[in-house]
DNA sequence: TAAAAATTTTAGACAAAGCTAAATCTTTCA
DNA sequence: TGAAAGATTTAGCTTTGTCTAAAATTTTTA
């Protein structure tokens, strides 16, 4: 269990080190957290103590693995907490910010994945930024939801969401996994079925719950 | 601004006041926080000078105007956010109170109105517990709003929701006004209008806007 | 390459919030 | 009514997180 200030470090140290490979500076943090240099050595110290970020002295810091992954979590709570405002709570694209500051720093992990649940899980919050997945993996910038591929376009399985062992069975049996090029024929609004089409295979129709669990990246040209 | 400790001292006081008119005693708050009777002296003392409880030193203490104010409208988000969870997180009845613990804390009046609104302006939370309005009010156990009201019944306007002049002329226009007694006398499924009569004018048809905005009790016996 | 400038760390304070142990006040009851 | 018991407060200490000022280190630059 981290502190409401451990957090926003841990965040503010993953948005810089986005910048670039280099280790991060006391100084930059100071300035991007709003204190002062000898805030943020006090609390690089602790930080380090706890073994989230690799620190010496003068030297500046990184991440650990697992300072990382606690970052993506709470980007990713912080991301989805906007998405809610902006799609439920009529809040404007610049008003969520600050709220979200506050509401990332719930602790409540059913919480998190209901909440995902809710909005359907959405791969971007409402700065089009990329909304980290359960176990805090960025998903690809251009992967999308198969409900969401134009007919007649042509895409390939980037993250199969539903990890059930029947959903896997399932593909198996439909010969499809991940990488597969899958092409839209067909959709049918009625019940959001679609009819695809897999190389060398006869033309299969996959339900809305099925295209739900795939995402895909789209072919480009 | 008051810190997230504070908050939960307010709260305690409050409901450890509703069990009768005494002062509220040391012993109590830590058993009911959870913590030693010396710490909570220690904030008793912080409260004090902050004016939020009136304290004389071994004769226990109470919340002075501004601190129950403040107490209600923490309580009035830990409740909305209990049914936010339940309704639309598929939390279960027990689940939800540990969770709106955190989130009563998150500061934004933009945030609770809205998520207010989005619920509908309920009147109870996920355990019966009346919640209060946005002034800090309880709403009193038995108002309902007049859409609930059932056929022939009479029933008194409690509360106006919606305070814009607009509503307020609307209603003078109508004669109706807080404490108006109101019969139901025929109610349109089509469009959840309703006919009523007020005494000593004609029937009126109220337009289901209206009776979402007219909170009233019912008339016993 | 050595002094100046910039950055980082340490030292020392402070506020919030908690704790234990000791002192003080109130209540009970023999 | 005056101990004893119980409740409350104070004193002193700890942790988290912040700050300013001073010391230490690194980087820049002349
Ligand atoms: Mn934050
Ligand atoms: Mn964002
Ligand atoms: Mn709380
Ligand atoms: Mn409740």
């Amino acid at each position: 269990m981290e502190t409401h200030a451990e957090e926003d470090y841990l965040k503010a140290i993953y948005s810089i080190s986005e910048n670039g490979p280099a280790a991060v500076s006391t100084k930059e943090v100071a300035e991007y957290i709003n204190s002062k240099p000898s805030s943020v050595t006090d609390m690089i110290q602790r930080l380090s103590a706890k073994k989230l970020v690799d620190y010496k002295k003068y030297k500046g810091f990184t991440l650990t693995k697992k300072g990382k992954e606690k970052a993506l979590l709470i980007i990713r709570k912080h991301r989805l907490w906007e998405l809610f405002l902006v799609e439920h709570l009529n809040f404007s694209w610049s008003e969520v910010h600050e709220v979200a500051e506050q509401l990332e720093h719930v602790s409540s992990p059913l919480l998190v994945n209901r909440l995902d649940a809710f909005l359907n899980y959405p791969v971007r919050d409402p700065h089009g930024d990329i909304i980290p997945d359960i176990n805090g993996n960025l998903r690809d910038d251009d992967t999308i939801v198969l409900t969401e591929v134009p007919n007649k376009k042509t895409c390939f399985v980037t993250w199969i969401k539903d990890s059930s062992s029947e959903f896997l069975t399932y593909l198996d049996q439909v010969n499809i996994g991940l990488d597969t090029e899958i092409k839209i024929l067909e959709s049918y609004p009625y019940d959001r079925s679609i009819k695809v089409k897999i190389p060398r295979k006869s033309a299969i129709t996959l339900s809305e719950k099925v295209c739900k669990n795939l995402y895909v990246r789209l072919n480009e040209n």
